[in-house]
DNA sequence: AAGCTAGCCGGGAACGATTGCATAGATTTT
DNA sequence: AAAATCTATGCAATCGTTCCCGGCTAGCTT
């Protein structure tokens, strides 16, 4: 079995002190120039690389960073992850990713897990399912760097990046509104999500500056943000059902504005002779959509880098950091109409 | 900052020495009912957890496997990875996933890294630009287990996991034929990889089977398996231009069909009436397409299931393993065709 | 009553690396 | 010439855990 080189052995080889090897390695000035260049020579001879969980343990620090997402699958998370990467790996940090699959208890058990396991800091964007984030709070207090992104928590005192979800709602909603639609509904992930509440925001004020009523019946809420195809199915058949037929949908979400289309196109709904379509989504596919699905664009590269490179900062900053920020970065309407 | 209680502070607090605390949170044999009693309240009260890095260390093992695959945003993968996470969660083993991003050199930097890291094993799928192995060979002669799945080396003996190309691709291949298609060309990433091997030799005899032709002109590399949009235009185009212009592509690859899709698309080439298309995907939101793509679907998920199982049972065997085995999968091929 | 065993527990080395302190010899300062 | 400084190296502690080895106290056997 794979043995890999240690400082002991490069030290009795050479019959020198594990010491003087490491600080040779290290190229201190107390070592002479002699002694290094024989160390060197022999630690590139044998292909010695220092352990690096020796090296956690004793520094406390494991140069990794923990990202917590709801599915990799989704193409805002993926491409989120794409900025992150470039970032942390630039900056010599590892990257583990996992997954809640939207769920309350595997959030709580990975992040549970990266603490443990030593992760440097973590990058969260929350579950559908969390609305109870004390676990989050405790390891925050306990001085565990942390960055939230896209789903953040309010209640946590830290840097966020989000995408500017208000104005792509209102943007989405009103092109709906300029192409005649009048009653418009909005399906969204669960309610406590910080950004199920801005972009339920934006749809409101887009209503409002055009003079169209709100009604609480047009919003329909899916707990799991269409993880599972019955949730989405069944709101979508609720808001078909209601008297006043909504004329248009405002979704909320890449995984269920997919999902959405999907259901309509079995419930033979078509678009946009039945009803008319708006969504989040950062698909780069949707070209090939028929019908077509004009959406709401984040940044999600440019926002899993921003998160990453503020989350290093607070990682190697000497001193408690207090003052944190939220960014918002801008969306972009992308029209997709078939005349 | 941050001081997670540690075997010591349990020891002080009970008047006891760290070596008994240890045993009474293992169970041994050795420590009486009621010390042991005294040791667990304790340690639930406050709630200890055992540093998995000074266990890493002294242990030499991490619990944690490396998945190295070329993006997380093909669908393929990000099933396989459900697939991984779902039975190494449940085996207690940590997942690391990195992507190559189809280039040699991370995939060779993120290997190293990660066995560096002590990872116990890997999960491979080897990037596109991929044709060297021999960095792999050296980790795997040293010892370090790893199983291969979708895209493996052949050089390299250990347990493989791997759909059936061949006949995947020979159905596509012979669903065109049945369709009336006379000409038919073959759109497919690098040319060493294992899966364009097997993709080819589908094709090759489906052809045969049915009397028709092959023709080297009419087989085109993606080097970077459409990774650029280039790439996958260029060979599209190369295609169209041949005096005999095909009538139909089968396309060897998830990414590479989308992208391909895309590509007919802003070319105005349509679909059925200038060509027909059928390729490799794993995209569950096919049914939404227009033009539609009948599509060999793999067991992503399965697969990854498989591999993980096996990885697992290599990295817990007492003994060397000298048998292994190579485990083929049955694609399904999933007809849509608009009539 | 002396010896034996079993049960229970503590001491300390080990995993691999870093680092403050000690030390020996060489060189410079006063 | 003695003292101070500098250079190059080694010793040992440390991080948190496991585990080998050995010690002590009962209780039991003969």
């Amino acid at each position: 079995m794979f043995e890999p080189s240690t400082l002991k052995d490069i030290a009795k080889a050479l019959g020198l002190s594990t010491s003087t090897v490491s600080r040779a390695l290290r190229d201190t000035h107390e070592i002479s120039p002699e002694t290094k260049k024989i160390v060197l020579e022999y630690a590139e001879k044998i292909n010695y690389r220092p352990n690096p969980i020796a090296l956690s343990l004793k520094e406390r620090r494991s140069k990794s960073i923990g990202v917590i997402v709801s599915e990799v699958a989704n193409h805002y998370f993926s491409q989120a992850i794409n900025g992150i990467e470039s970032i942390a790996y630039s900056r010599g940090y590892h990257v583990i990713i996992t997954q809640t699959h939207e769920s309350y208890e595997r959030e709580k058990a990975n992040i549970q897990h990266l603490a443990s396991r030593s992760v440097d800091g973590l990058l969260v964007s929350l579950s559908a399912e969390t609305s109870d984030t004390s676990y989050l709070q405790s390891l925050h207090k306990r001085g565990l760097p942390m960055v939230f992104f896209d789903r953040v928590a309010d209640d946590i005192e830290t840097h966020k990046i989000i995408a500017n979800n208000e104005k792509g709602a209102f943007e989405a909603t009103e092109f709906l509104i300029k192409k005649g639609c009048k009653r418009i509904a909005h399906l969204t992930s669960s309610s406590h999500l910080s950004i199920s509440i801005e972009r339920l925001e934006g749809y409101k004020q887009a209503l409002e500056k055009y003079g169209l009523p709100f009604k609480q019946d047009y919003v329909k809420y899916c707990p799991h943000g269409g993880m599972f195809y019955e949730e989405t199915e069944t709101a979508v058949k609720e808001l078909m059902a209601l008297q006043e037929k909504p004329d248009a949908i405002f979704i909320a979400g890449d995984r269920l504005s997919i999902g959405c289309l999907v259901v309509l196109k079995n419930l033979r709904i078509n678009i946009p002779e039945d009803i008319n379509v708006t969504g989040f989504s950062n698909s780069d596919v949707l070209d090939l959509f028929n019908p077509p699905l004009t959406s709401v664009r984040q940044p999600a590269f440019e926002m899993g880098q921003i998160a990453t490179e503020k989350l290093i900062k607070l990682i190697e900053s000497k001193y408690p950091v207090y003052e944190f920020e939220k960014e918002v970065l801008e969306t972009s309407l992308q029209v997709r109409d078939d005349l």
